[in-house]
DNA sequence: CTATAATTTCGATAGTTTTCGAAGTAAGGG
DNA sequence: CCCTTACTTCGAAAACTATCGAAATTATAG
């Protein structure tokens, strides 16, 4: 095969992902595809501290507290977000990681040195998504 | 306020989400928030040619042919894919603006100079990331 | 034109997700 | 110690999704 390692392709679109990888990964996609939680997530990322409380992101909903807490617990599982109790309020903030993790996997590979290191690896793997 | 346009985050964590935009992206997300959907777009991405036919598809899942017809009409419905019939097969290829679009949302901006720019913008808009 | 093969559509069923109201837990104030 | 406020858990109803088998559609071959 000819070592044309070119840079293309989103890691998505470099190896045919195994079943195993697709799994989980789409685990935290579907923690990400929901109108509501994808508010909720942007609304905590934005916050001014990088954190926000339950109080702020309730008020912005037509919904109930606990539909919100709810979906808040489903970012939780996911790894998406972390919360924290302080006094009378939780506070949630976002963990980067995850949330990088999940735009590497669509966004094209820019270097062609890199691209280079992660074709030597073998199959799109889930932990070469890990930072 | 001091203008601190750090390159710290990713669009989705720069300002809230609007409610339309975030109903328009989670119809996106969705599409790929499923284990056969991931595999099926990776391997049409990875596939000799940025294309694969349908026949080539079926055989890599237990799953019987119109079950993967239904995923396939999700990911066209996105706007993910793209399918030409020639012949008796037909072929599907990546759309690589949405699955790059996708990318764009949770991948850090990298560029503060890019950074000044969209902050002028105004609040996070579907329209920002379409390439 | 008929036969064959590939793909999509249709209808039904099982499982999952969203949402709510009611009840439970935790922190702080009178 | 009870009462209020903030948040979470529980249990249930409604809506949606994945999957299948059977039937319909489309294109090529003879």
């Amino acid at each position: 095969m000819t070592a044309v390692t070119s840079q293309c392709c989103a890691p998505i679109a470099r190896e045919p992902l195994s079943e195993d990888a697709a799994a989980e990964l789409a685990l935290l996609l579907k923690a990400v595809a929901d109108p509501v939680r994808l508010r909720l997530l942007s609304m905590i990322g934005s916050h001014a501290g990088g954190e926000a409380c339950v109080c702020d992101l309730t008020d912005a909903f037509d919904l109930t507290a606990p539909t919100i807490s709810h979906h808040l617990k489903v970012l939780r599982t996911a790894g998406l977000i972390d919360g924290e109790r302080r006094g009378t309020w939780v506070y949630y903030r976002i963990i980067p990681e995850v949330v990088n993790k999940l735009g590497a996997l669509f966004t094209p590979l820019a270097q062609p040195a890199t691209a280079a290191t992660t074709a030597s690896g073998g199959p799109v793997d889930v932990e070469l998504l890990t930072v």
